[in-house]
RNA sequence: GGGGCAGUGGCCCAAUUGGCAGGAGGCAACUGACUUAAAAUCAGUAAGGUUGUGGGUUCGAAUCCCACCUGCCCCA
């Protein structure tokens, strides 16, 4: 082996990447010739730099796209930046930097960054959230919404504190305090805008067109859910005889929903939230100062909280009655705040016999407890029954209903519940109904860095949208940021103030919009990023759309991945695909692909990178003790081979520190605890000098990586020491891709040595003219095994086989070399089609090494290998013989053996005639060999 | 609290979906070469298992079902 030079990632990654950039090598056009694919990652948010997630995110995302690129297809792999938000916000607030210039700053830094990675992005559709030409159409998707009754304003619970008079999000709050001043924050009604999301509901529980994970599918279905059963009202009962003044209405309706209305009989009492408007109206003097102190603690509560089912039952009785309008029983009215006004109507009917909540609910105030589903083989008593029946029974104490079966079944399906649904609905009390747990999309946010609400306040109260030829409604530059918690577009006179469409004095509406808006919509304005007559043209959208495989986080199933389906559906309704249809359709494309309103047909989610675990310095401690802990005053990091086998101190490995407390492992499962001291004398080998308390390092499990627990992996580090193919590498053979794992910075070691080996095998071999037929037959066998492997890796996602694919040819390669047995020809077709099975995967080396071979460029530009079957196939494979499932011989057969061949020699065999005993087989199951299976058979005996 | 996922040699992971648990791959380990020595590099080599636990279905279970244990992620 003759090695002419050095495998150097840093001489010929920036080269090539200049190469491409500069040919455009990535420019993806609309071709109507070919068939298009449209590969789409998940867009970073710009919080200043690139860390290894996203590396993981999107390099095998690119090794996919370059892989269906070489499959033939056009493909389109965009990317962008969803660029507002609340980080840029407090980045302005404590370092005094304006959010526009933070933003744009780490903007620049990430496209230098990201250009590293070595990937096939088409800069030339980059799409920036942030910048006007984006935002406006931004703003125009809300007017559309808002124009065709999608958008609405609306009451909602938000967190709002008293001190500082504002809105805060809710990553603002924690514990119930906000976050900067520590002041408690309550939950209020407050006006806030929507969009109508439960519209679409039931259209996106259906995933049948599309091929996304299972485990989404059901987060999203949870999410939505979708319950069965009937609204019915009940009425509030005449005031008490002594009729009060109280301001309660008799017959003012209070509508419920439940699943379970073969239960009615069996209500009890009802339940308002405390937020519940009727509240106020109902309750009675003699009650008020109860119920008044009782909503104002619950206002303090947060959901959390209050849907906690080990959490202990509070309420307070309304002092006012509900007439039962299937008994036309009196039931007394409760406010409590198990019951969320956010779902349903806010207020439920009590059953407390056949609801676990309802049931310790009344338990807990002595209400009345009546059992109307009785369980076979059971005797329940309202009075002395310890839990709920939340089951099946007959109904008892239901009037007509008297002996009708309730099952386990939900609905309709259930003859209880179809039963009493059609009684109520003929006695026009109540309506079948279904409810969704999903809320309407709360959009407005009380903050400057975010997409304006293009709204305009007149003078009387009501609203009109902002005319579209004065879109964008611009955010501007000149703003103050104070730490008060509260929107700088509040206080800016020019932004406030404007003119309505009949030219009186009006008021711009100041929140801003979710940047969840932003991100639903992205990968449309890629197609055309400078279009101007709308937020996508529809000639590219006719080629493109939808987006064939999306990548990204498992953690989006179900907000960004549900409103990027609610957009698409919403869109098609408003008919913004309608022009775009009418292009697929003359070039011969199926409009329906749009018709569906799903945006992305594929979907695949990576795990996470974890950070690495790490040893805490072994340390031995010396000092003064009190009690049982330890002042040191010395601290001294030493090798446990050269531990002292006495001493006076703590010896061991640092396991945690806080501050200047360390928690040392002194084995055996005991811990120490160390304080050290300001002036404490501290060593560590191989840093000269005292050192200091940070410089300690302590244990680090497994777990995401985060700056506060020091495991981050910086991926620029590792790119400038090994370099991007390296790193790409790695990251798609060390893990598997969807379930993520640790970092492990021996591991990519392996990779290292794989990378050289390949330069080495490509510069430095120089076979024979002429070589071995057997040899050469073998190898490319393995040729062909291998580009199976790897096609079949990459479309399954499975990078890391597909790496260990190319690696097990590297094995090959280098085996062949030894033995000098395969001749030119033989040896440069096969490097030829590794290299073509590299290039997904390690660009810039496959790239270079095509070079060398002097075949013309570029690689990225070449076919995928073809796979030949009969190359790949083996002369002889192993026939595996078991008896009774357990392996007793293995015979080598010739490939295509049959089932009857099979069992005669499996029954000749050694291993089976022994067992077999001279008697006949029970049973013969033969297993034909597939895929690269070999073939099994199993006698029973 | 609700929802989701995972558990395979010392470690990261394979196992073509119910068919030989490794002629998947890698890390680590060991031996040798190079070196005064070590690291790195190169060449070679074995060893390592009740597939988290307990039940069930099956001719056959890492794979399917039930229960439990442990860990991780998401939402509120």
């Amino acid at each position: 082996m003759t090695t002419t030079d050095k495998y150097n990632p840093q001489d010929i990654e920036p080269k090539w990447q200049q190469r491409w950039e500069a040919d455009r090598l990535y420019r993806a056009v609309v071709d109507w010739s070919k068939p298009k694919h449209y590969a789409l990652t998940m867009l970073p948010y710009p919080s200043g730099d690139l860390h290894i997630g996203h590396w993981f995110a999107m390099t095998p995302s690119d090794a996919r796209a370059r892989y269906k690129r070489m499959r033939g297809f056009n493909v389109l792999f965009p990317m962008g930046f969803d660029a507002f938000g609340l980080p840029a916000e407090n980045a302005a607030i404590q370092r005094n930097i304006h959010p526009k210039k933070w933003t744009y700053a780490n903007i620049e830094n990430m496209r230098r960054q990201l250009r590293s990675m070595g990937a096939m992005f088409d800069w030339e559709r980059e799409a920036v959230s942030c910048d006007p030409s984006y935002y406006k159409w931004t703003e125009w998707f809300f007017k559309q919404f808002f124009e065709n009754d999608l958008a609405y304003r609306g009451e909602a619970l938000v967190n709002w504190s008293p001190t500082l008079q504002t809105v805060l999000a809710n990553e603002q709050v924690i514990d119930g305090k906000d976050e900067r001043t520590g002041q408690p924050v309550i939950q209020k009604m407050m006006t806030q805008w929507f969009f109508r999301y439960t519209r679409y509901a039931e259209e996106m529980l259906d995933f049948s067109r599309i091929d996304w994970p299972e485990p989404i599918k059901t987060m999203q279905t949870n999410w939505i859910g979708k319950s069965e059963g009937a609204r019915v009202v009940f009425h509030v009962a005449a005031p008490l005889p002594e009729g009060e003044g109280t301001g309660v209405r008799a017959g003012d309706p209070i509508e419920v929903f439940t699943t379970r209305p073969d239960t009615l009989w069996g209500a009890t009492f009802m339940v308002l939230a405390p937020e519940h408007p009727l509240v106020e109206k109902i309750t009675t003097p003699e009650q008020r100062a109860a119920v008044e102190a009782y909503v104002e603690q619950a206002a303090r509560a947060t959901e959390i909280e209050r849907t906690a089912e080990d959490r202990e039952k509070t309420g307070v009785f309304t002092g006012a009655y509900a007439i039962n309008p299937v008994n036309d029983e009196r039931i007394p009215i409760w406010t409590a705040d198990y019951v969320m006004i956010s779902y349903g109507s806010g207020a439920i009917m009590a059953v407390p016999a056949h609801d676990e909540r309802d049931f310790e609910f009344a338990r807990k105030f002595g209400l009345k407890v009546r059992v109307v589903i009785q369980p076979e083989g059971m005797a329940l008593d309202g009075d002395t029954m310890t839990e709920a029946w939340p089951h099946e029974g007959l109904m008892v104490n239901s009037g007509p209903f008297d002996g009708t079966p309730a099952t386990r079944e939900k609905g309709r399906k259930n003859p209880a519940i179809n039963a009493v649904i059609d009684w109520l609905e003929a006695r026009g009390i109540g309506k079948e109904a279904i409810n969704y747990r999903l809320r309407d999309w709360l959009i407005s946010r009380q903050r400057y860095w975010g997409a304006p609400i293009p709204v305009i306040h007149r003078q009387d109260g009501t609203m009109e949208a902002v005319p579209d030829d004065q879109l964008p409604v611009l955010l501007p530059d000149d703003v103050e940021f104070l730490p008060t918690g509260q929107s700088p577009l509040l206080f800016h006179q020019g932004f406030l103030n404007t003119v309505d469409s009949e030219g009186r004095p009006a008021r711009r509406e100041t929140d801003t919009m979710d940047t969840f808006m932003c991100s639903s919509w992205y990968w449309y304005r890629y197609l055309s990023p400078h279009y101007e007559a709308g937020p996508f043209d529809p000639e590219e959208a006719a080629y493109w759309l939808p987006v064939d495989t999306y990548t990204g986080g498992a953690e989006h199933a179900t907000m960004h991945l549900l409103y990027a389906r609610w957009f698409a559906k919403a869109m098609r309704d408003l008919g913004m695909f309608e022009e775009t249809q009418r292009i697929m359709r003359a070039h011969g494309r199926d409009p329906e692909l749009l018709a569906w309103g799903e945006p992305m047909l594929q979907l695949r989610n990576q795990g996470q990178v974890l950070g690495e675990e790490r040893d805490g310095h072994f340390i031995l401690a010396t000092g003064t003790w009190q009690a049982a802990k330890l002042f040191a005053d010395r601290v001294e990091v030493i090798d446990p081979k050269d531990a002292p086998a006495s001493f006076d101190g703590v010896m061991g490995e640092i396991v945690k520190r806080t501050e200047n407390i360390l928690t040392v492992d002194i084995g055996g499962g005991d811990f120490r605890t160390v304080e050290v001291l300001p002036d404490a004398f501290i060593t560590i080998p191989n840093i000269d000098g005292p050192c200091r308390i940070e410089q300690l390092r302590h244990h680090l499990d497994i777990q995401r990586m985060s700056k506060s627990k020091g495991n981050v992996v910086n991926p620029d580090e590792w790119v400038a020491r090994h370099g991007a193919d390296t790193v790409r590498a790695y990251l798609m053979f060390g893990f598997d891709w969807q379930k993520g794992g640790p970092w492990d910075s021996k591991g990519i070691q392996g990779v290292v040595r794989w990378i050289n080996d390949v330069w080495d095998i490509v510069t430095g071999i120089e076979p024979p003219a002429a070589g071995d037929l057997e040899a050469e037959r073998t190898l490319e066998r393995r040729v062909h095994q291998t580009i199976k492997k790897v096609t079949d890796a990459l479309e399954n996602f499975s990078f890391n086989t597909g790496v260990a694919g190319l690696m097990a040819l590297r094995n090959e390669l280098k085996a062949a070399a030894r033995a000098g047995n395969v001749g030119a020809d033989a040896w440069r077709e096969a490097v030829r089609s590794m290299l073509l099975l590299m290039a997904p995967f390690t660009p810039h080396i496959a790239e270079e090494l095509w070079a060398r071979q002097g075949h013309p460029y570029s690689v990225h530009m070449q076919g995928w290998p073809a796979y030949d079957a009969d190359k790949a196939a083996e002369d002889l494979v192993t026939l595996v013989v078991q008896v009774n499932g357990k392996v007793r011989d293995r015979l080598q057969v010739p490939a295509g053996i049959t089932a009857e061949e099979a069992e005669r020699l499996a029954l000749d065999s050694d291993g089976v005639k022994k067992l077999l005993d001279g008697g006949q087989p029970r049973r013969v199951i033969f297993v034909e060999a597939r895929g690269g299976q070999e073939p099994k058979i199993n006698v029973v005996v």
